[in-house]
DNA sequence: GTGAAAGCGCTAACAG
DNA sequence: CTGTTAGCGCTTTCAC
């Protein structure tokens, strides 16, 4: 059992001496004598005296924690991010509570409810691939809370935001399959709602469009990140009377499973078929063919989303410009094209 | 700006009735008229009232925050584990900060330090690969802190733990090889004062005993669980007179570099030599040949050390017994035996 | 320099 | 059933 805490009142009875010295002793109040503070001090090591912040954050109004909202720990991506988040804000004192949505957006909205009423000092979050509603966003942005969008970000908000080389990076990737003589690119998307997505396509449109190559409809297929998805996606571009010559995908998951499929129906990659992914996952570099891919720097993207939110955390009451801080990538060639 | 948050007080005075009223009404209090418990739940949803947790937390002593103090978020092992620790406590509404030590012992002793000055209400803790000194982990102990150890745990303490299936393990896969025709093989251990590490190993000699098999000191490594190592003790195995004719690995990671850096000398996996891991990491089912490894389910350790957390919680009066958790695993052969 | 008192938001006796 | 009082641990006026 977690016994009585050493408390400034304890301090204050053993040294005789009122706890509101204590407590300027401790504070580093310029208003105590040298020699009451010492003592202070020494009393405080040798009790082993620990201050309680939730005492502090109830006078303060702040807790030094921050709520980081994210679909999933387990995919490294977001890993990564968590990762850079954790050392961007940990260098000023501040812990995150973090907390996974499972990609579900009520567990989304529940968490940012829990977090509020822990009375984090500010969110980071990353939606779910089926966020629609920004409602609970919406409430935290008019409360006053400090938000930093990342990722697959909330639109429509003046909040600092920071996003993945989306239209570069399928932009570079066509362009890429098209130099290496790839007419029929097909294209592996993800929910047409989600913005990140969107922009990607358009990259992709973009490149096919300046190099004279019409867009064919059958060749853009739309997942929501799941394996089935890209099973029937493959199917159907396999059953094609004129089947492409290329894949690309907007995520690097994707483009391993459509490696694998074409593998297991005795496609050869990148021979009959090339493939790209976008992200540069780890498993981008183990399978094999070794998967061409628009490398993201999460951790990075994860600093950056700290960054903001510190600098909106010193200036409460400045202005924090809701700039969109877009993370440059690069095109990793490998075998699969 | 965060503006004034409604207090109780706020619906109080609004109701024209006690602060003391209002509380009874929102925490469902029996002593409270039915009309009043309306009249202020009603308020209390027009202003958009929110309990003050940290309030809450000073009075209960209880922050319903749990540390968790692991060496690195981006490993997947890890990030599964933690997965199922928040999936575990989450349904009591316990919530979890995370805390990386990036494997050095010094940040790791910072973070326990500065999570208990957050008060949170427990510990879940694996250790960094070179911790020695628990001085800090007793400490917890000693003032009470409800403690979980899992992973790397750390010895002599009463508390509950949940470890991996260490001997086992390595044991199964060793007797694999043997059974596969392979004399002479070699074990990518890791550090020597690390237990899980030791489990591993005497798993592998008991093995290699049991069917006859002497033991060659040339044929063990150990490492830090660095690349750097991995290789000095791929070179020295080559050059020997009699090189072995399997490797196996305490962990995944160590297996796919000595794959990688087999290929790379032109030697055949699992034709001249084979390898095997532990841990069935996502990696290992994406290189080529697929790695043979033994299946670890670190979202269960994580659900296991989440639950033995509760139950420490829970009954915090009463016993806990401070068993410990072998995580059970199996086999998984793949092409690289 | 130091002590007494008020107060952060809330719950929990204690009186009615 | 409800209001008053005290107090969680700490900082911060306000006196002296």
């Amino acid at each position: 059992m977690k016994g009585h805490q050493v408390t400034i009142i304890d301090i204050a009875k053993k040294l005789g001496i009122s706890k509101s010295t204590v407590s300027r002793a401790l504070t580093n109040n310029p208003n105590v004598n040298p020699e009451t503070r010492k003592a202070v001090l020494e009393m405080a090591k040798t009790l082993d005296y620990q201050p309680n912040m939730l005492a502090l954050g109830l006078i303060k109004n702040e807790t030094r924690m921050l709520g980081v909202i994210i679909p999933d720990i387990q995919k490294p991506f977001f890993a990564a991010i968590v990762s850079g988040i954790q050392h961007a804000v940990g260098r000023m004192g501040y812990r995150t509570i973090i907390a996974q949505s499972d990609e579900s957006p009520q567990i989304e909205k529940e968490n940012i409810q829990a977090l509020m009423l822990s009375r984090v000092d500010g969110f980071l979050i990353c939606h779910t691939r089926d966020t629609r509603n920004f409602d609970q966003i919406k409430l935290l942005y008019q409360k006053g809370f400090p938000l930093v969008s990342f990722a697959r970000i909330c639109q429509g908000l003046p909040i600092p935001k920071v996003v993945e080389d989306d239209f570069n990076g399928l932009y570079t990737t066509t362009q890429h399959l098209i130099e290496r003589g790839r007419k029929r690119i097909a294209l592996l998307a993800g929910p047409k709602h989600l913005q990140a997505s969107k922009l990607r396509q358009q990259g992709y449109l973009s490149a096919l469009r300046q190099n004279g190559i019409g867009f064919d409809n059958e060749l853009v297929a739309h997942t929501r990140f799941l394996a089935d998805d890209v099973a029937v996606a493959v199917n159907r571009w396999l059953a094609l009377a004129e089947p492409p010559d290329a894949i690309c995908t907007i995520y690097d998951g994707g483009a391993v499973q459509v490696m694998q499929l074409l593998k297991s129906r005795g496609v050869n990659v990148p021979g009959d078929i090339a493939v790209a992914g976008f992200g540069n996952d780890p498993a981008s570099g183990l399978v094999e063919p070794g998967l061409t891919t628009f490398e993201q720097r999460p951790y990075e993207i994860g600093q950056a989303a700290g960054k903001h939110m510190l600098d909106i955390l010193k200036k409460r009451f400045g202005d924090v410009p809701p700039e969109i801080t877009i993370s440059e990538g690069r095109l990793v060639v490998r075998g699969s094209t």
